[in-house]
DNA sequence: CACGCGACTTAGGATTCTAGGC
DNA sequence: GCCTAGAATCCTAAGTCGCGTG
């Protein structure tokens, strides 16, 4: 079999694997998880001489490793430790910046050169321009030779599929439409020419962000109190101080450093007079505030119809002005048009910067993005943008900086718009370019690690988990600026033991470290041998808090990806991994004879194998051991009632034998089809009960929607029958439109 | 050529909505 | 009709990856 992933079928049995790993972002540094103090030990050496020299001796004693292969020295720590520094002296002078730009110089509106890549006169045809060049596909800018046999084919295939465009038109025009006129027909993107050469649109108009709700003060009756006494806050600092009383319940403010950060921002806020009061936050009480907005949102909650109905249709008001965005044409569904409220930063995990103040964002920290013909939004009276930009190489409608971490954020479309649909598409075509020379590149990195130099063996080793286990890229991270997690590359020696031999399987690895939004992935494989030999040559002589993959990094990782195949980097193996074990697992599980909710149980199954693949974790429930327990109140109901209608269907049985009547017959048909209805509504139960129990803990959404190829879903629907809402739901199905029309019961990915 | 940053995807939790059981 | 569990949706943090720059 070529491409698929029967090498590693024990993947995914590992239902194991999920069961109590869940939720340790907290629980786990109790355990064993020693970290921190080396992190001290780093913090230190940063500054004061000795320790600089202690790391070189360090560094030192590191290259007289094993490395005699001659390949180029490279030593992260190093770098790491420049890095920061040199962050530090930059974020200062951008602080200082911001301060100068934000405020004192008024916010413009910059014109762009006449010339530049506004092309006006394609704005009015319907249909996009089609590209000088025809073989372009996917991956627009680079197409080797190489492949141009294998596009024009599939260009073929895709020109042949699409047909029934008009046809469903004149059904959809003359049904009922709906009070709030649709946007006339589904546009269906995906049967146009895509853009090439980066252009995302040539037309773009939108109405700008809608900006959180300012400040309302407490009433007066609604007091706060420092030791005891009451104390009227500035608006600045009061508004600070809801945020946390917001929080009050929640298990953040219950920790040290969220409650250092918050301090320490929200005495910024202060006066003079506020600030030399209040200088624990021991004593401070904000219980009354607490109170006051929980009444709030009982009384919301008890509101009259006719208020919620109100609120409602204020709601759609704003989705109908706000929500949407003309692109070519087009008008398209905006994701997040509401600008992120003023709060306290929740950061997952060991965040050092939870607690910190998330701060207002205002039209002059705004940067439009729009078409230069466009009818600008319009910032709100008395207010100017920070910029008005005409950038069509890139997707977004507005962006501005928040001050957490100093990056970006965007407003962008909905995941149904034509720009989100193409890419995601795209996405799985790379994946299914992967099918086609995995075994190949499986091949070569089996051979690598025999290789002499130690950059390629540890490449090597990285891409075999990366493929194997689903294993994130790992980027570096910057100390002290996020939770310590890590993916592949950024592994250290102390997340993982190895075992020469466990419970009767020879090289077994276990790892054991936090990943992506500090959800912990615990796993303990069987690895080749010489993947075991590799890594005992990776960890020795180092300390447990050192790279695992010393000469290795995503960037480097990638460059190697990119040669093997085009468009290829370390997260293409997640999606093509989790797109083939669905594929598999589906052509494995589903029954033929089962009914639909048997088979859309192994559908769940299929789903689930991926979401365990890829670690995506949820924390159970708070009702789930409640909802169970009815589950099986109503499972048990329904086996008496099953009893009783076999009883019931044995005498009529008895009775129609003595009386051998048509009526007596009659009943004993009517008492075999209640029979046959309750054990039917007995098996629907149970299998809810199993589905649900096996989904205790594992998310199915994050794979559904991000990794899983639409089109193979789609096809095992038509195959068996299953209505597609049996899987997707009303948003799913507009995200996968694009699959929905197009692949028919015997698609491959 | 490292490195910072911009753009975009992926992620789990919180909040809101809704359908189905009483 | 009301309540509530579970689904849907919203929210925004946290990743990946490529590119420009000094």
């Amino acid at each position: 079999m070529s491409g698929d992933r029967s090498h590693n079928e024990d993947q995914v049995d590992y239902a194991s694997r999920v069961n109590d790993s869940h939720k340790h972002r907290d629980k786990y540094k109790d355990k064993e998880y020693k970290h921190k103090d080396h992190k001290k030990d780093r913090e230190k050496s940063k500054h004061g001489n000795s320790d600089y020299k202690d790391m070189e001796k360090k560094y030192k004693e590191k290259e007289k490793m094993k490395h005699k292969d001659g390949s180029t020295d490279k030593h992260k720590d190093k770098h790491k430790e420049k890095r920061k520094e040199d962050k530090m002296k930059s974020l200062d002078g951008k602080i200082k910046k911001e301060k100068e730009n934000g405020f004192a110089s008024p916010p413009h509106v910059k014109h762009e050169p006449e010339d530049d890549y506004h092309l006006p006169k394609y704005e009015k045809s319907l249909k996009r321009e089609r590209d000088d060049d025809y073989e372009a596909e996917f991956k627009p800018k680079k197409i080797k030779t190489e492949n141009d046999k294998k596009v024009k084919k599939r260009k073929q295939e895709e020109d042949i599929k699409p047909k029934k465009t008009k046809s469903k038109k004149g059904e959809a025009t003359d049904g009922k439409k709906k009070a709030k006129q649709e946007p006339e027909e589904k546009w269906k993107w995906w049967e146009e020419e895509r853009y090439t050469d980066g252009v995302k649109w040539k037309f773009l108009e939108h109405k700008g962000p809608v900006f959180a709700p300012p400040y309302e003060p407490l009433p007066s009756n609604v007091k706060f109190y420092y030791d005891g006494k009451p104390m009227k806050l500035n608006p600045e600092a009061e508004e600070v101080a809801t945020f946390f009383a917001k929080m009050l319940d929640h298990e953040y403010t219950t920790k040290d450093i969220f409650r250092k950060n918050f301090f320490k921002d929200w005495r910024k806020e202060m006066t003079a007079e506020e600030k030399s009061t209040i200088s624990d936050l021991k004593k401070c009480d904000f219980s009354e505030m607490s109170d006051y907005f929980k009444a709030q949102s009982e009384a919301r909650k008890a509101m009259t119809k006719e208020q919620k109905l109100k609120i409602k249709e204020e709601n759609e008001r704003l989705l109908q002005e706000y929500g949407f965005c003309i692109m070519d044409n087009h008008k398209e569904r905006i994701a997040n048009f509401r600008i992120e409220p003023p709060g306290l930063f929740r950061g997952r995990g060991d965040h050092p910067k939870m607690g910190m103040l998330k701060r207002r964002i205002r039209p002059q920290d705004i940067i439009i993005n729009c078409s230069k013909d466009s009818k600008y939004p319009t910032p709100p009276p008395g207010t100017k943008w920070k910029e008005v930009r005409h950038d069509n190489k890139v997707t977004w409608l507005v962006s501005w900086t928040e001050n957490i971490q100093g990056s970006i954020k965007y407003i962008m479309l909905n995941p149904s718009s034509r720009i989100k649909g193409e890419k995601d598409w795209q996405k799985y075509e790379t994946a299914r370019r992967l099918k086609k020379c995995v075994d190949r590149l499986r091949a070569q990195y089996r051979e690598d690690w025999k290789s002499k130099e130690m950059r390629i063996r540890q490449r090597a080793v990285a891409l075999y988990f990366i493929d194997k286990l689903a294993l994130r890229a790992g980027n570096e991270k910057e100390e002290g600026e996020t939770a310590d997690t890590v993916g592949c590359c950024s592994l250290r020696v102390e997340h993982l033991k190895l075992y020469p031999e466990n419970e009767g399987q020879e090289y077994v690895v276990e790892f054991d470290f936090l990943g992506k939004d500090s959800i912990r992935y615990y796993n303990r494989v069987p690895v080749e041998k010489r993947v075991f030999k590799n890594l005992q040559l990776f960890m020795e002589n180092k300390e447990p808090d050192d790279d695992l993959f010393d000469r290795l990094n995503t960037s480097i990782l990638n460059k190697h990806l990119q040669e093997l195949m085009d468009g290829l980097t370390a997260k293409v193996f997640r999606t093509y991994n989790a797109s083939i074990t669905l594929q598999q697992q589906l052509k494995e599980l589903t029954n033929a004879e089962d009914n639909i909710p048997a088979k859309i149980l192994s559908y769940n199954r299929a789903n689930r194998a991926v979401a365990i693949l890829c670690n995506h974790q949820r924390a159970p429930p708070k009702t789930f051991e409640k909802s169970m327990q009815n589950l099986q109140t109503k499972i048990d109901a329904k086996k008496d009632q099953l009893s009783d209608a076999k009883r019931e269907l044995k005498s009529a049985k008895a009775d129609a034998k003595v009386r051998r009547d048509e009526k007596s017959k009659k009943a004993v048909e009517t008492k075999r089809k209640a029979v046959q209805r309750i054990e039917e509504q007995l098996m629907k139960l149970e299998v809810q009960a199993t589905d649900r129990e096996e989904n205790k803990q594992i998310a199915l959404g994050t794979s559904k929607l991000n990794y899983l190829d639409p089109r193979i879903s789609v096809a095992w629907c038509k195959k068996w029958g299953i209505p597609i809402e049996k899987i997707y739901n009303k948003t799913q199905r507009e995200k996968f439109a694009w699959a929905i029309d197009m692949a028919d019961k015997d698609y491959e990915f």
